[in-house]
DNA sequence: GCAAATATAATAGCAATACTATCAAATACA
DNA sequence: TGTATTTGATAGTATTGCTATTATATTTGC
C-alpha cells in the first residue's frame, strides 16, 4: 500500500489552485511548510507573508500558486481526504464480511494518524492535526454553495459516500446511512478536538479513543 | 415558560465583555444588530466598522463593549446556550420517565429554532442560524485553552452535562455518555448545516429532521 | 435645576493584512 | 545560444483591527 500511494498521484480539483504545486520544488515547499506553519501558529494568524519568510521566498510567488489562504486550506483538505480514500480502499479491499469491512473503515477514518513516509513533502500526522482543528473552516464560509458547485468538496463527499455504501451493505433497512456517515467523519474530528482541549465533555482520553466510541455506536445502531 | 425567561436574566461570564451590553440601549442595539449583520454577511466579513454604520454609531463605541469580534461571537454563543439551558430545564422539569425526559431534551437541542418573542432585542431564530454556521469558530482558535480556563465555554458545557445526566439516568451502563452528548449537540448543528448546503451527505431534508436521526440513535444505542 | 460624572461620537493615526502590478534576475528547455 | 518560464524584489493600495484624544451629549445625584 505504501508503494501504491507513492506512485498514484493525489488528484485535487484544478479550480482550487492557480498553478499546481506538485509541478515544482517551490510548490512542494509551499505545501510542506504551510502545513507546519498552520499547525504552529493556527490558520487565523497564518499569512502568505509569514510563509514566504519561512520558506525564504517572496509573498508574491506564493500568490502564483494559490489565490488566498482559504484556497490553500481547501487544497490541503482535499489532499488529506484523497489520501484517506486511498487508505480506505486498500485497507478494506480484501475483507469479505460486510460488518468487518465497515469496522475497518471506521477505524481508518477515526484513528489518530501517523506520518506516512511514502510522501516525503507531506507530514500526514501534522496534516491530521490541522484537519482536526481547521477543516471546519473550509466549509463555514459565505461562499460554501458556490464552492460546492465548483466541486471543491467532492473528495470529502466521496469518503463519506464510501462509508455510506458500507453501512447500507451491513443493514439496508437503516434509514439514516448518510447522516450516520457524515456524523462519524465530522464527529471523530470533534472528539479528537475535545480530547485535546475540552476534556470534560468527552469520554476520550489516553485509554479510550474516538474509534472505540464509534465502533460501539455502529455495532448497536446497525444491529438487526 | 415564556414569562420566566423574560424575567430571568441570561448570565454571561463577565470576562467576555468590557461593558455589559444588557445595561444600555446602545449595548442592546449592538447585540440585536450584530446578530442580523453576521447572519447577513457572515462572521468572516463582519467588522465593527460595518456594524457601526448599520446602527448609526461609531466603531470606537462598540469597542467599549467588546474587545474584538471574536469576543462578541463568544458572547452571542454563551447567550444562546444559556437560553437553551432554560428551555431544557422548563421543558423536561415535569417529566417523570427518564427516557421520555431524555427524548424531550434531544428534541429541544436538535430542533430548528423559532423566534422567542419574550426577548425583544434578540431574534432566536436568526441567532440559531448563526450558531449553526459560526459557533465552531469560537472553539477553533489558538486561544481555546486559555479561554476555556477563563470559563468562556462553561455554559456550553453545562448544556452538554445536562444531557449527560439524562443519558446516565436512562442507561447507567453505557460507557460513552459524555461523547454521545457532545456528539449530539455538535452533530445536530452539523446536520442542519449539511441540510442547507451539502445535501448529498445527509438524510435530513424537509421531511426528515436532525431530530428524527438523533432520537432514533439514542433509542437504539441506549437500549438495554 | 445645575454640576459632576459618565457615555457616546468624531477624528486621527498606526501597524498589519490581503492583495495587485511591474520589472529584473535566474533558471529551464529546445 | 536564445527564448520562455519562473521566481524575486520592490512598490503601492484599500481594508482591517485596533488605540488615543478630544468634543459633545446624556444621565445622575444633590
Amino acid at each position: 500500500m505504501r508503494d501504491l500511494i507513492s506512485t498514484i498521484k493525489i488528484q485535487v480539483n484544478e479550480k482550487i489552485y492557480v498553478k499546481d504545486p506538485e509541478t515544482s520544488t517551490l510548490g512542494k515547499k509551499i505545501i510542506k511548510e504551510s502545513i507546519l506553519l498552520i499547525d504552529d501558529i493556527g490558520f487565523d494568524d497564518f499569512t502568505f507573508k509569514k510563509l514566504g519568510v519561512k520558506i525564504g521566498s517572496n509573498e508574491s510567488s506564493i500568490y502564483r500558486y494559490f489565490e488566498n489562504k482559504h484556497k490553500l486550506l481547501v487544497y490541503l483538505s482535499s489532499w488529506y481526504w484523497n489520501w484517506m480514500e486511498y487508505k480506505l480502499f486498500f485497507a478494506t479491499n480484501n475483507i469479505e464480511d460486510s460488518f468487518d469491512k465497515l469496522k475497518k473503515a471506521i477505524i481508518i477514518v477515526t484513528e489518530k494518524i501517523e506520518d506516512d513516509e511514502a510522501t516525503k513533502h507531506i507530514n500526514e500526522s501534522v496534516l491530521n492535526k490541522i484537519i482536526i482543528s481547521e477543516f471546519t473552516k473550509t466549509l463555514h464560509t459565505k461562499e460554501v454553495d458556490e464552492e460546492n458547485k465548483e466541486g471543491f468538496f467532492l473528495i470529502y463527499k466521496n469518503v463519506i459516500n464510501r462509508i455510506v455504501h458500507l453501512i447500507i451493505a451491513v443493514n439496508p433497512d437503516y434509514p439514516f446511512a448518510k447522516s450516520l456517515a457524515s456524523n462519524i467523519i465530522e464527529g471523530a474530528l470533534h472528539q479528537h478536538f475535545l480530547r485535546d482541549h475540552l476534556t470534560t465533555i468527552t469520554n476520550c482520553n489516553e485509554n479510550i479513543s474516538p474509534t472505540d466510541f464509534y465502533i460501539n455506536l455502529i455495532t448497536t445502531v446497525l444491529k438487526k
